[in-house]
DNA sequence: TTGAAAGCGCTAACAT
DNA sequence: ATGTTAGCGCTTTCAA
């Protein structure tokens, strides 16, 4: 009895259409659309032409109610335009191409409160995986919401995925990829170190966000094992932006702080930094060694070309999906991607032995 | 009688389990999910405590089906690493969630197959758009398998936006929303010509690709205006990469060819102008000026800071995505979006009057 | 090899 | 204000 007024726009063809044309049943279209099952091949040709008459396409949403899985994977990030998230976004969609699968994109803007919206959102799209990029905030009520959004996708067959972001914790059913980012830290500051540099500032400290945690860690770790302690004064808080990176540095050098290293969250705060430094007429890298973390693309274009840590993003990305996807198969559901030191023309010893 | 076996993760919560767990119907439970319709103080509290208690989420695919349109729209790029693509995804991100829907993104790769594919795709999806970003091939078997996708999306009641890419002709169903390429292609070859340069090379001329074909034009008719021809020499085909942009001012150099100022096409390109022309020790704006266009977020940080045209990404992508949801009251559904040069320091006059 | 029919989870008439 | 019911377009038994 029911039925809503039509459509305003012509129909789109349906199975039924096809199987009108070619004068068949819809099973057998399905049959020729689904591939597996042997259908004669007279009958499978004449259905084939009906589709293409019809400019058939299936509805991807009632096959997927039909059938068992979507097949799509939700990626989530801050922001795409960031360089850092857009390499690891490349690594998503295109393993997820690979696997046969599509991308849904939605972006946060680095509020908690959407990123919690926004995994719901894809629960209901029954993504097979939910991706989700970048640091967290370390907050319990954060964590703990988050876990109970991992049982949920897991309860509804789905998956969270933590890229770049430490786990939750042993019980709670997540894929994680990480890199490490306390040795990369280490690393890097050690760098400086070795060159003889012994009052080095750390620049772009989040409040709460794992990330600068974890680097701050491997900062600090860094000066213990060269017996030395970090001056508090030398780590300065704010964002991971260009902007933030250049005010910090202003700051630091208007506050009269002495040092000859700068080691700058990431590379993007490091161009902020970059700046600063040659507005106060210092050089790069005789007066003051700059280096960043991460390797975006255009690191290599600065001046001085930045010395930093290379960050595997896509390859971030890419493992995100790959894992997710064969989950059942996958024994190793966390695994820690690799980071070396690049070195570039933006660090060398420092001016006076101290 | 039929029934798959039963998937092997529990199953979802479903409206029925809602309603039974609330001891109502199951429209009761539809109606409290939809919002629109009245339905009972403490009905609807308690169906929204079994929802909860549930952890129940609507299936967007059964809702899809069942309602009237899918809530998404499709983004389809060559990569989303490049900055100018990024920052429309950001735009198109952005409006999509504003305007209550979600973003599916496809990446293409350049590969013009792979495009009509995606967009085969997106139709299977039920995608209420489909922006295509960038510039597109100028052959004709392309624009007319684009044109008959224009129609078919038109048909299913979707909708083909060209984002960045002129229209495809008079009479095809889709939105266009372009920058004027040949017009900042006019205005920053004219900056040069005005500084007194009157050796101008055009960097990076992709064959068949609308955007450089439109950037050539612009290029050609500021030299007529001021009564001169570029010299066929100057105009190096490459790509829209940095290293292409690299090696084409190194072959230009070691050709011994004359010229004081240098067209890039793109950001990008002058990425690796710059830097070609550092490593042959001229002097960016002393000996040569250098121009790009985009006004991709580090060509501030470029050293020297780069002079090119600002492209308003974001807004083309806001822009494709609001014509095109509103495609029922915008009556304008072609806009071309204004440049303006944004004058920085890799340009001034030439060394030597010539 | 093909067809008939049930049902995926939901919405929207049509009844009360 | 709430319940009943018929599909949305497809896949998948089951029967032939």
């Amino acid at each position: 009895m029911p039925r809503r007024s039509p459509p305003d726009r012509a129909a789109q063809a349906t199975v039924k259409d096809v199987a009108a044309k070619a004068g068949v049943s819809i099973s057998t279209v399905s049959r020729v659309l689904g591939g597996t099952y042997p259908v004669a091949r007279s009958t499978r040709a004449r259905v084939q032409r009906a589709m293409r008459e019809l400019d058939f396409v299936v509805n991807a949403h009632a096959r997927a109610l039909a059938g068992t899985r979507t097949q799509t994977v939700a990626l989530m990030l801050d922001d795409v335009t960031g360089p850092f998230h857009a390499a690891v976004a490349k690594g998503v969609e295109h393993q997820a191409s690979v696997e046969g699968r599509l991308c849904l994109l939605c972006t946060t803007h680095g509020d908690p409160e959407r990123e919690l919206a926004v995994i719901e959102l894809m629960r209901e799209q029954q993504a097979d995986a939910v991706i989700v990029v970048g640091g967290a905030l370390e907050e319990a009520s954060h964590r703990e919401r988050m876990t109970r959004f991992a049982h949920a996708l897991d309860r509804s067959g789905s998956r969270l995925v933590l890229c770049g972001r430490p786990p939750l914790g042993p019980d709670v059913p997540a894929t994680v990829v990480e890199y490490d980012n306390q040795s990369g830290a280490y690393a890097i500051t050690s760098h400086l170190l070795s060159a003889g540099h012994r009052r080095i500032a750390l620049v772009g400290v989040v409040e709460n966000l794992t990330t600068t945690t974890q680097r701050l860690q491997g900062f600090t770790e860094a000066h213990r094992a060269h017996g030395l302690e970090p001056d508090p004064d030398l780590v300065v808080h704010g964002q991971f932006t260009r902007t933030s990176g250049y005010e910090m540095t202003k700051k630091l050098i208007a506050a009269g702080a002495r040092f000859t290293g700068i080691v700058a969250a990431t590379d993007i705060v490091a161009t902020g930094v970059l700046h600063a430094l040659r507005e106060a007429n210092l050089r790069v890298p005789e007066d003051v060694s700059v280096v960043g973390y991460d390797d975006i693309p255009q690191a290599f274009d600065l001046v001085p070309a930045l010395t930093t840590v290379h960050v595997p993003h896509e390859e971030l990305g890419k493992t995100a999906v790959r894992l997710a996807v064969h989950r059942d198969t996958e024994p190793t559901q966390h695994v820690t991607l690799g980071t070396h030191v690049v070195v570039r023309q933006s660090t060398g010893p420092p001016r006076t032995a101290q």
